[in-house]
Formats: structure tokens, sequence, C-alpha cells
DNA sequence: TAGCTAACGTACTGGTTCGTACATTAGTGA
DNA sequence: TCACTAATGTACGAACCAGTACGTTAGCTA
């Protein structure tokens, strides 16, 4: 979600084509991660540019064509940050502990592209499915995960055979629930999933989940 | 979910404001879980029912009104399910494997309440809020929780001091992220959350995790 | 510097969609 | 059985909204 800021030259205008696509997906991105997708305007999101409606047209084509942009892009940025990622130098235990917490911690910063997700499941994922970047695009976390996975298994630190990919899914689902799902669970239970002061509560708890589960004894239970 | 189903007389118009109320409130809920918000249509709901939509204006005030009163009844039934919960007879360990499988199972079978919760954080739970017989409506599965929780620290079997709204945040957000991203997960992963042929080693994947989580020592990790 | 084209703006349209004014009838109670 | 009201149907309007036809200009290049 690269932030477009030009020093923005006075009067008239400026021909900048990366300029002008890149904030028609800045806007569009704010706009669809607040309406949903058929809630979301193409004319708010021209009115909100310093451009016109014409040019979203013109760059994207379409309303349905600029959501699969704007889920390639935010989908790009995930992947670069779990690209980042530098974790195999500890040992498993705390290797998959910081993996999740950087996990929790990109769920947190980028509540948009959590509610971007949200509505693009509502929408059954066809954006996706008819985007050729984002076809099993797959995760480079999961490559991680796996290393991480069998090293503790080699080490005997792990006593579960788990699956990364069902790893995954597992902390993605703590992380993605406590901000996708922030506003009911608030107003049903009267507790904010989201509240600053319960961050490190929230963040270590999940590390406790995925660290008991990988290395508890199976009998129990 | 209720569905009507009466011996339809066949001809002629019927007055059962009943039956009429609950159609709309069934054809509304799958509208609204199909195409989110925005993106139901009040005409696609009166055609689907053996009424119009004049009947949807006349029972419900508006699209705005029958969301919320979709909502409601979609609550009072997971409320209902909980509070049929036959749990405390067992040990504390499995009463809490047993509750987090239940808490499974209805959400696997009820997909279009799910969908419907993610709509609702969409727009920022602004029916709920506007409830009155949602807002601050609790979960009767918690009390349960606590009761177990107690139990299970009583009799030393649960190591972690643990809050029972964090636990049943916990297994809600496996349960519902396997259904709510189902279709997400399944495109960027190739995976189906919720391949029936998989049901069960995700059923059981939820209590190890639950119970390990629960029965830890904390000193690791 | 002439001319060409990518980039941009304006104004409009056609279909859609929520909501309602008005007319009607089934059933119930006096 | 008559009248009254809750329940229902029809037809329409007005706003909204995605998308486009058409015209314009900035800036590069030959």
């Amino acid at each position: 979600m690269t932030s477009v800021e030009e020093p923005a030259r006075p009067n008239g205008r400026i021909r900048d084509a990366a300029r002008t696509r890149a904030e028609i997906l800045d806007v569009a991105t704010q706009e669809f991660a607040r309406a949903g997708y058929d809630g979301a305007r193409v004319d708010e999101i021209a009115a909100r540019t310093r451009t016109t409606k014409r040019m979203i047209y013109y760059y994207f084509g379409g309303k349905e064509q600029l959501f699969t942009a704007v889920l390639e892009r935010s989908y790009g940025v995930i992947r670069e940050a779990e690209q980042g990622l530098d974790v195999e130098h500890l040992d498993p235990v705390a290797a998959i502990r910081r993996l999740a917490e950087l996990t929790f911690d990109h769920h947190e910063a980028h509540p948009d592209f959590i509610r971007l997700v949200s509505i693009e499941n509502i929408h059954g994922a066809e954006h996706i499915a008819g985007s050729e970047k984002l076809g099993r695009i797959g995760s480079p976390a999961l490559d991680v995960i796996r290393r991480i996975l069998e090293s503790g298994r080699e080490s005997g630190l792990f006593t579960a055979d788990v699956d990364a990919v069902d790893l995954h899914a597992m902390i993605s689902s703590y992380c993605f629930f406590r901000v996708a799902n922030r506003h009911t669970f608030g107003a049903l239970f009267g507790r904010d999933l989201v509240d600053p002061a319960q961050r490190e509560h929230y963040r270590s708890m999940l590390g406790d989940m995925v660290i008991a589960y990988l290395t508890a004894d199976r009998a129990t239970g």
C-alpha cells in the first residue's frame, strides 16, 4: 500500500501515468475496504483522487478489474513482508513463535487488507481465481514454516506430525479473526480484541497456543 | 433458520402473517449471505418468496431493518444450540474438547450465518449495535466455558490461567476462519479447508490445539 | 517546432433499484 | 351479515450509478 505523495505542482494537470494509476489504487483500496465490493462507488473513488472516473476505466477497464488490481497489490505487500522473514537462525521453537508474532503484527497493521480478503471470500474468491498473478500464489511463509517444522521434528522438540499448510491456517485464523471480527465480537461481548492495551496479551497467547500444540504429548485428551 | 413448509393451498392468496414474515426472512438470509448487504437485491428477495416486495416494507420497514432481523434470527439459532450444550458431566478436558467440537460442527453446518457475520463486520457491526435484541447479547457457551475452566483449574488439570472470553475467541477463530476464508485459502493454497474427507482431521486438530494450550507447561518457548 | 499520441476531462445515458402511492381482498368481531 | 382492519397486490417514480461518446491537451520525438 505504497502511498502517493508528490510535490504536487500548484496548477493545471500534470501527466504522470504511474502516479495517477497508483493514486487510483490507493483510494480504491480504502473505498473497497470501507464499503465492500458492491457498496464501493466508482464515482467516490474518482472524487477522492486528483483525476476523474474516466481514468479508472482508462487504466483498469472497470470496477471488477479495479478490485482485482487492488487485491493483487495487497497480496503483493504481504508476500514482500514474508519474503523478508528472517527467523531460521533461531531454534525451532523460537522461530515458530517469531513467525507467529510477525503474522500477528502484519494482520494488525493492515486491517484494510483483512477486509478485502473478507470481501473477496463473500464473492467466492472469483477475482483471485480470475487473476493470473494470484492463482495458487501460495505464500513465502509456507516454505519457512516447512523448514522450521522439519528441523523441529528432527531435533525432537516437536512431537506433533503437523503439516505446514495446516499450521499456517491455524496461525492465520487467530490473527485474522481478531481483526476481521473485531466489530461483532466487540458488540456482542463488550471486549475490543484490538485494544492496544491487550495487544501483548493476545500476541503471546498466540505463541503459547502454537508452541503448546507443537510440543504437546498427544496422549492427553 | 427454520424453513417454512406448509401444505400450500393451490390457488389464491392465503392470509398468514407469520408464514409470510418467516418466508421473507428465509429468503433474505440466503440472499444477503449470497451477495452481501449492498449486493443483495430487495426485488430478488421478493421474487423468491410467494409474496411481493410490498410485504417486505410492510413487515420490516426497509432493507436495513430486514438485514437486522436476519441477523437477529441467525444469532438466535446459535444461542439456542449453545443453550442445549450438555458437557458439564464430563471431566474438564473432555468437556472443553466436546465444546470445541460442537462449535466446529455448528460453524460448518451454518455457512450462511458465517457469511452474515463477515458481512456485518464489513459494516462495522452497526446493525448489531442498533438492535435491542443483539447488543451485548453474549453467548451461553461463555458461561459453560467459565465453569469448565474453573473446575479444570481446581483439579489442577489446566495449568494456564485462561480467560473464558479469550478461549471462546480462540475456538471461534479457528472454526470461523475455516468456513469464512475457505475460498481465498483454497484459491491461494489449493487446499479446501471444508473438504469432507479432511473434516475429522481438522476437527481433532482443533481439540488438540485447545487442550494442549490449556494443559501446557508455560515455561517452554 | 510540428505533429503525434498517451493521458486526461466533461457531459451524458441507460439500466437498475430502493421505496411508495394507491387499490384490493381476506378474515374477524359485533 | 356487515363493517372494519390487517394483509396483500400493482404500478410507478426518482435517485443512483456503472460505463461511454466525444472532445482536449501535455509532452515527447523526429
